[in-house]
DNA sequence: GACGGCACTTAACAGCGTTAAGGAGGCTCC
DNA sequence: GGAGCCTCCTTAACGCTGTTAAGTGCCGTC
């Protein structure tokens, strides 16, 4: 039977990570602490050790949750080329870390819970072994793009938390200033702390054109 | 005048840092505790604070204690291409970065304290607009092999926080009996959880090739 | 209607970063 | 030569953290 009027719904392993997940972007790592989720959630801290073993498990969860609503939000052409799927899936995930503060230190360092995401991996080597690749330079294109996306991500977040949203001390001016002896560090600032959206896309070209080239893949 | 037989050297910024990347390597970066940093330092840990405001200033010191020493073990041939100034720099960074347990992580959550990375990254930046690069160019070129070795190594550190030293739960065979419905999946696991040196190397050649093909420069 | 397990609460613990206040030792200055 | 100050450290304590142990109410089953 359905519980009618339930003052408040039963917990589980999503509605707690769903919860995590939309504190994180209040909060940030730093403030997510059992307690605080545990009040969001009408509930005592404790009472989460009943469906996580640890904090690092919820961690996990809410890692793998981002992760499935990345896969949720690529849509890939149907009969995509290898460059379209490398690009697609990779700013697909910058924007699916981007959607939480800190959510590529968050996503770094969790492991996935389930082998849910094997479909999409094996999905993607398929393709790529398809193009022409073999196997181990499939593994290397791929996580190469990935790594690069996380390091970009974290980067950026720890400039940036949210979008629009800057951390104290990152003044491109006063940067200069301090570092007037060197010139061309100096006007590197804007190339290195503005505009990440294009500078996120003109990395991942390298990226890509580097495999192309080395591979040989057209 | 010189303390001649001090009980205990005075302390200092330097002292501090050094010590604490020292027990770095011993507890981890969770087990880095003021109270363990003091212990070690024969001090209490409040005495810490009058020489850094918080914790993070010192963790920003070891940050940039790391670099020191990466600069140091990094030298360059006389007329160095563009080429080996990427990969002996970004080499370096990476065994830099192995030199501690989770160096990665208080690597890339640290900013630096001074103003001394400003003359190798002048000095690069010179050499790349010599090649023929323009100075975004050059920036997104160095930016993106820096940020694909940040990546790469904060996911070998995950896995193996110290070189011979493996985390528990990454077995690869396990790995492979969870994804058997995936077998490029599986078979992918020791391109993804093992051999990090030639994977490493790997990674960065796509990225140099790319930048010499997108960039036209040789 | 007793029983048992599930899902949670209450209470507590050790340890964390951090702050306030105090004190020992050396330097300057009259 | 002693008063006073500044530097560097200690002692004590605060609020908060993740986590564990023990207890409690509810729910379905026999």
């Amino acid at each position: 039977m359905e519980p009618t009027g339930r003052k408040t719904a039963r917990l589980d392993r999503g509605r707690v990570a769903d919860t995590a997940l939309r504190l994180l972007n209040e909060v940030g790592l730093d403030g997510l602490t059992l307690r605080a989720i545990a009040k969001e959630l009408d509930v005592k801290a404790p009472a989460l050790y009943w469906h996580f073993k640890d904090k690092q498990a919820l961690l996990d969860e809410m890692a793998t949750e981002m992760y499935r609503r990345m896969a949720a939000g690529v849509t890939l052409p149907h009969g995509a080329t290898w460059r379209e799927r490398l690009l697609v899936s990779s700013r697909g995930l910058r924007t699916a870390l981007l959607d939480y503060r800190d959510g590529a230190k968050v996503f770094s360092g969790s492991r996935f819970t389930g082998a849910e995401h094997g479909a999409a991996m094996e999905d993607n080597l398929r393709a790529f072994t398809a193009a022409g690749f073999t196997l181990a330079q499939a593994v290397r294109a791929t996580t190469t793009a990935y790594l690069f996306t996380l390091g970009f991500v974290t980067e950026e977040q720890g400039v940036q938390p949210l979008p629009g949203e800057r951390r104290a001390g990152f003044d491109v001016a006063e940067r200069a200033r301090l570092l007037a002896d060197f010139p061309l560090t100096a006007a590197a600032g804007p190339e290195i702390f503005e505009n990440y959206d294009e500078h996120f896309e003109e990395g991942l070209a390298l990226v890509v054109e580097g495999i192309a080239a080395r591979y040989g893949v057209t």
